[in-house]
DNA sequence: GCTTGACCTAGAGTATGCTCTAGCATGTTC
DNA sequence: GAACATGCTAGAGCATACTCTAGGTCAAGC
């Protein structure tokens, strides 16, 4: 256990706010916001009305940071919090909702991927300025997607 | 032309803000609010003070588009901006700040398709519980990174 | 029993990126 | 020359996701 835990006879092996703070990588406040938008599944008080937490709830912060991460809403999160508040009667709606996520990530890697091509032909395109000295021809294709206005027009 | 193009002497050719949002798929506010952010080069004004555009700008912000969809800041988006303003005197600059994008998309990229390994597995996870009726054993792995804390602590 | 540090609640403030409103001007059409 | 669409500016409002402040409580150590 971590020196730095608070002694306290709630339980040998429990966290205070501050502890998962530290090892989830949060602020002690994100971490009550979450809370109290409905993110963060069974935590209880001791008798100083302190929130304890177990080593659960890190791998939980960890979950909640890649859903985050790939772009799910904190909406969308709370919506999940309930089906896991609600046990494995909802196991199903679960499954469903990440597999809506996984669908969205997916499109999303693809759609990024894309304009990523983009970038990579537009930077082509500074090369070719930079070595030919003038603006190099466009096809048309790109004139229509991806040339700025010019300067002055 | 569009048949839409009000009619003006400013120029045969001219696009005024609507046929650009039009074809753009922007609101009139929001390109109006691009170019306060500084983000559209190469604005000019009729004798009306309306503002004048050409088919580069459908261009422009094809690739203002993308930019912002792979994350690329307002603020960001403005330098780039401002260098293209500039002329061909800042191609090397345009080029480098492009390229470092380049980095973080990839960057991005990377992370979300790590991110998708874990939804995936926890998916995978969801399925087998389903099918056997009795949460499956979990790696330790996955349980360190991902396990939910039980319904009730 | 007093200090110290971590924790508590309620609520205000911030950053980002739009989105909309109000009130007025301009230009075309009938 | 009146109606109507479209445009203009300045500025307010909004959604999202935190982030911080104020003022107080609690437990442990000295």
């Amino acid at each position: 256990m971590d020196a730095r835990t608070p002694p306290s006879r709630a339980a040998p092996g429990a966290l205070y706010i501050g502890d998962i703070a530290r090892r989830s990588g949060r602020s002690v406040h994100t971490i009550r916001w979450y809370e109290a938008q409905g993110l963060m599944p069974g935590v209880v008080r001791d008798r100083g009305r302190r929130r304890v937490y177990s080593d659960d709830h890190i791998g939980w912060l960890d979950l909640v940071e890649r859903l985050r991460l790939t772009g799910m809403s904190i909406r969308q999160l709370r919506e999940y919090t309930v089906l896991v508040k609600q046990g494995s009667a909802t196991l199903r709606k679960r499954r469903a909702l990440l597999a809506d996520h996984q669908r969205r990530v997916q499109a999303m890697i693809a759609k990024w991927t894309e304009a990523l091509a983009l970038v990579d032909a537009k930077i082509e395109f500074y090369d070719e300025w930079v070595a030919k000295g003038s603006r190099p021809a466009v096809s048309a294709q790109q004139r229509a997607r991806a040339r700025p206005p010019a300067t002055r027009p």
